[in-house]
DNA sequence: ATTATCTATAGATCTATAGATAATGC
DNA sequence: ATTATCTATAGATCTATAGATAATGC
């Protein structure tokens, strides 16, 4: 059973559902292997098994295949960020359990995205809706930072309120340093980051309740988030 | 008084002393704000003010050229780092004192070139010698962090070691979000840098008296390295 | 009729080299 | 003689569009 359309002269090379998919994944490997602007758009067709052309039906451009690929990346995390906030657990649960789902995610997803974050070319306005995710996340981050630093025990310095959405985005910094051989991988990296997470507003309470009651959190609002996502 | 050579049809526009400095501070300029690969080596002659073919004479090719800028900003921090495990001072002090040394750099340095440590094209072989400087800055950090860790009554996950590395790194990104007007500059972001980066090893004790006496050891060492660095 | 592909190509680059030229330095 | 520039260009790209073709769907 074939759709319609011409078909491919060649068999299908690429996971995904559809061309679109597929030609996703050919963009997101060789972006983050090669780099966005060193790669073409020959190349990735021809990662897909298609001729460079054809791209052209999916797509309108290069830059929206960047777009689409690091707003992939950005929607997950900022739904289960709305949701953790809206919930009435207490501040550092939310905190913990934010920062260990997109620790945990940055750190598993199929390529490393992440390392384009800081790409100079997202300046353009063309990537404005990326950017417009990006930041929505970083202020949940913030705001649910300040409600932890809202109470008065916890010692932060100014400017403190900044790390955790800092802190995990080093994950894919240490995922890069991986690849390249030179960190070794470690079973619970997430862990570690949302635990510092905590640590660096000036949490200084015992953290087994508090990670075992953001696994509960995180396990209900990620099931929220993805079925929205879908 | 002018210098041996044709002269240049363009008056100057770059600072620096010599032709080759001229021209590394435009290329800086340039591969921060539009990306390297995007950045024509017509543009960088364009910005110094002199043609595309003179930049020839001073470099071999392209990655030259980003191979000698990014291997700048790691010399200085690496220099230090070295003289400060040298030193006697006690490891949460060293681990300290280098954070807020190379935090404050990375923060201040002229263009944010830390920004491009995470390219892809920098896997090539071509960058070695770059790559290799970091990882031994990212070497003695560790090392660092592992003597703080040695002391028992510090209690960090296994993993934390890699953390303070990590953490000076996010300087990068915080001012690549601050250049893009989506994050507020804050007087003495590398002190919370350093603080954080002995908390989240398990310091809990005071930091005054650390603070004060990294201070004294930066500006020693700092003025050995850059002795070193000219 | 609609869809997804194909072939072909215009027009715009870009890097690096060859060789000429205009200074200073000896 | 040496140095730092210049002009000119070869050869290799690269993105996006125009228009043809080969399927399915109705």
């Amino acid at each position: 059973m074939t759709t319609a359309g011409r078909p491919r002269l060649t068999t299908k090379k690429r996971q995904g559902e559809t061309a679109r998919e597929e030609i996703l994944d050919a963009a997101a490997e060789l972006f983050t292997t090669r780099g966005y602007t060193n790669t073409s758009t020959r190349m990735i067709a021809e990662a897909v098994g298609m001729r460079q052309a054809s791209l052209y039906h999916h797509f309108a451009n290069k830059d929206e295949l960047l777009d689409s690929l690091l707003s992939g990346t950005v929607d997950e995390p900022l739904a289960v960020a709305q949701a953790l906030r809206d919930s009435d657990a207490r501040p550092e649960v939310k905190m913990y359990a934010l920062a260990l789902f997109d620790a945990d995610q940055l750190g598993r997803s199929r390529w490393n995205l992440g390392a384009l974050y800081l790409l100079p070319e997202l300046r353009d306005d063309r990537f404005e809706t990326f950017r417009g995710h990006r930041y929505a996340l970083m202020d949940l981050y913030r705001e649910i930072a300040s409600s932890m630093l809202a109470d008065k025990r916890l010692t932060a310095m100014p400017g403190a309120e900044d790390l955790p959405f800092r802190l995990v985005e080093t994950v894919v910094n240490r995922r890069a340093d991986i690849e390249a051989g030179h960190s070794a991988p470690h079973g619970d990296h997430a862990r570690v980051i949302a635990e510092s997470a905590v640590r660096v507003l000036g949490w200084s309470g015992e953290l087994e309740s508090v990670h075992a009651r953001a696994v509960e959190l995180v396990d209900e609002h990620a099931r929220d988030g993805r079925i929205l996502a879908r």
